[in-house]
DNA sequence: TCTCCTCGAGATCT
DNA sequence: CTCGAGGAGA
């Protein structure tokens, strides 16, 4: 019954994946793969590159390579890539053969992606090689939608010759330095994706105007002010305590704002939550609590309402 | 008018 | 895979 009919002979093949969708949401991740080739029956992907977006603001990244079967050996040595796969990215050999495994690389790549949407360039390519080695690893499929910025692309600029990522940076005069390196092809995607957001914004006037032009099927609701996450942190006064390791200071502060919250040096009577960064900070050792922890249980003890969160259930907090 | 089907043509990813 | 053309059905 897994393999059901569906008229004639074909087989449906990855089942459950997501959806393709046409929009521009304030939370999504952009993905990018490298592969040893372009059909995902018989290639293997050899580096994933990653960058979240929460709210409007870069949340972390994700970037490994990853040791394909080798393909055959040469002179003793083990061939994972040919040499036009090699030259394309700069990926070589040898830098395949200290790399790890889709088996450990790929777990951690799905805890960083979690639900997010996923964003790329003709990314479709990208969800089939991920979905494929979701199955083999996790025993489990991807089904996260998807916004195939490619697909909006013909449609604005109709008159482009080709639609190939290099055709559009060149057009927005994008610097692609490291271009066919996963991380380096998602910062790209990202640039043109600002620009094609602007240019929808001067044609249409809004989004919506521009989705109208898709089946409904296929809009992604936008931005619309959901309450309930606008007040994910509104008025709440926040502090950290160590170091928060996956975004910067400044993209932190960033963060707490945009979500409606204040950030504060010290935990005082205002405090109503305390972030625990998973890097420490000078005088504080691994399993020793900060000073501003011991304040912060202080102050719930005489009955503050003050929440205590390591830098993991902070971010799942305001995800939602 | 709007949505959903089928069919053929044309590109994009490494 | 996605789109446009052309057609069926509300």
């Amino acid at each position: 019954m897994a393999y059901g009919y569906r008229y004639g002979s074909s087989v449906s093949e990855r089942k459950d994946k997501g959806k393709s969708l046409i929009g521009f949401p304030e939370s999504y991740c952009i993905v990018d793969t490298e592969t040893t080739g372009l059909s995902p029956s018989e290639e293997h992907i050899i580096e994933i590159g990653a960058i979240r977006i929460e709210g409007g603001v870069e949340t972390g990244r994700f970037q490994s390579l990853i040791q394909p079967p080798k393909k055959r050996s040469y002179r003793g040595k083990p061939v994972f890539v040919d040499s036009f796969i090699s030259s394309l990215t700069g990926i070589s050999n040898q830098m395949l053969l200290d790399a790890r495994t889709e088996a450990e690389v790929l777990p951690e790549f799905a805890a960083f992606l979690g639900d997010s949407l996923i964003v790329g360039y003709n990314v479709g390519f990208d969800v089939n090689f991920l979905y494929d080695a979701y199955e083999r690893v996790l025993g489990k499929p991807l089904c996260n939608d998807f916004i195939d910025l490619l697909r909006m692309v013909k449609k604005l600029y109709p008159e482009m010759p080709r639609h190939r990522l290099q055709d559009l940076a060149e057009k927005f005069r994008v610097d692609t330095e490291g271009e066919h390196r996963a991380l380096a092809d998602v910062i790209i995607t990202r640039e043109c994706g600002k620009r094609i957001q602007k240019d929808i914004l001067r044609r249409y006037e809004s989004l919506e105007a521009f989705q109208m032009l898709y089946p409904k099927s296929c809009r992604l609701p936008n931005p619309v002010i959901k309450p309930s996450k606008e007040a994910a942190l509104s008025g709440q006064h926040c502090v950290i305590s160590g170091r928060i390791e996956t975004i910067s200071r400044a993209e932190t502060k960033a963060l707490i704002e945009s979500l409606g919250g204040i950030q504060d040096e010290a935990v005082s009577r205002k405090t109503s939550i305390l972030i625990l960064g998973n890097g420490l900070y000078g005088a504080n050792k691994p399993g020793e609590k900060s000073v501003k922890q011991k304040k912060a249980e202080q102050y719930r003890e005489s009955g503050q309402e003050i929440e205590i969160l390591t830098e993991e259930e902070f971010f799942t907090r305001i995800r939602r």
